[in-house]
DNA sequence: AGCGGCCATTGATAAACGTCAATGTGCCGG
DNA sequence: CCGGCACATTGACGTTTATCAATGGCCGCT
């Protein structure tokens, strides 16, 4: 997911397509492409909605094209936690699973390229070096999920802010970098408070304090509710209690 | 890693293996077995022994036999948090990377199947079957894992607490059942406190309020430090805030 | 069996955080 | 252009939790 937006896609006719970019399909002819081109379609949804409710039967995977997809789990008391968020070139969907664990929702309006998910999996099974690299894939997104939680768990609210606001910083770079365009000091964070309290495993208010904090300190600047200018990167790194190193490698999953 | 004990191994001469276990090894021949026996052999190593060190180039996986592994990473701040935990049947190692992002180090005295890592990974390449049920069990693991994430996110450390004690109860029953034995009142946590707390990401202070307050309140009754007797189970699962379907299939992963 | 060290528990205190309530701000439709 | 509504911010307060410090108990060692 930190590859430059004008790579070819596969799946449908334009966009990102997990399956390149992250090399899946590296070992894969062109004839396999083409079969996979055959089974998939773009298809969009409207921000809020569901694309795949918990513990509803899945018969869809695919990538996501555009905008954020997030990944949450409903207890029965009803609040729900934000597990994992997807960016474009993101797969999303449970493979070889009856039903999902968590809801696939729509934080922004979102573009995907969608598969039937059973075609999909006689394809992988059909094409062991592609099912090769998506194993490799999930072994790194498991990597991913556990640094995470790791970051989730043992940090303070404003680790996490920063950390967030870091990770978002640099991935901005890479969905806007055509060629070397130089760091962009604009920070776009396309979600709701909310969704981004949930994420963090916090409230919208002491979300809001933190980032208020940061402010007051000159270390961004709020341009409004979804965009921030980062004036000071080093204090912002410095805030995330995690070394520029370990930032870099979280924003490049 | 739930299955009883007693099921045969093909990695080595008793116990346990992940390889069988998790079923990755049922679209196996006899012949892949064997192979697979060559490249294999057991270890042992002693509580607070460092099987693998985090950043460290790895050249092992394999399978816990007996006892408990810590998947732990520790920041540049030097405390560091347990991030999974891994018992007996579970896999080990980090697969197709150079270096592992986290430790493993022995939570317990433990006995472990290791397998030489390129050997092992060679054998996938050249097995696809086996390969892909090792693809089924990573996303499998990749779902327990972000559900425990939303679990030590969003609740109140009571709510672990009596979460992962069930969780352990549970894990006993399978462990020490021969057949249909009855369910075990006794729930032993074969960890030390700290590390209970690291995973559960508070402090040993907390955790042990938390849990004499279960005990005062007559849920469990303190046999020792590692053991514990279930008095209450339905009040130990209200306490966690979870369904005890829910609870069970976090225990049955 | 006695000793020493490590681990668990308990207590006091302060900081961090969630909750409830009110105010402010931006966005969309009329 | 204005009103309404959802969202973000700010404030006050109570609870939870981490931290610091001390005590108590268990286990291994000699």
């Amino acid at each position: 997911m930190s590859q430059a937006a004008e790579l070819s896609c596969v799946c449908g006719k334009s966009g990102n397509c997990v399956i390149y970019n992250r090399s899946v399909c590296a070992a894969g002819s062109a004839e396999d492409l083409a079969q996979l081109d055959r089974i998939s379609h773009q298809r969009t949804y409207a921000r809020g909605s569901v694309i795949q409710a918990q513990g509803e039967p899945c018969d869809i995977v695919g990538n996501i094209v555009e905008g954020v997809v997030k990944l949450s789990s409903t207890s029965v008391n009803g609040d729900d936690h934000i597990v994992g968020l997807l960016f474009p070139s993101d797969f999303f969907g449970r493979l070889f699973a009856e039903e999902s664990r968590f809801s696939y929702e729509a934080a922004t309006d979102v573009t995907l390229c969608t598969m039937n998910k059973p075609a999909f999996e006689r394809f992988l099974v059909e094409h062991p070096a592609i099912e090769h690299e998506m194993l490799k894939a999930t072994l790194d997104e498991l990597d991913a999920v556990r640094e995470w939680a790791a970051i989730t768990n043992g940090h303070t609210t404003m680790q996490r802010v920063a950390t967030l606001l870091y990770v978002f910083s640099r991935r901005a770079v890479n969905q806007h970098a055509k060629g070397n365009a130089p760091a962009s000091r604009i920070v776009h964070v396309p979600l709701s408070r909310r969704d981004i309290a949930d994420y963090l495993g916090t409230t919208p208010e002491t979300l809001s304090r933190n980032i208020q904090m940061l402010a007051r300190s000159k270390v961004i600047r709020n341009i409004n509710a979804k965009h921030f200018e980062l004036l000071n990167p080093a204090e912002l790194i410095r805030h995330s209690g995690e070394t520029r190193a370990d930032l870099d490698r979280i924003a490049s999953v």
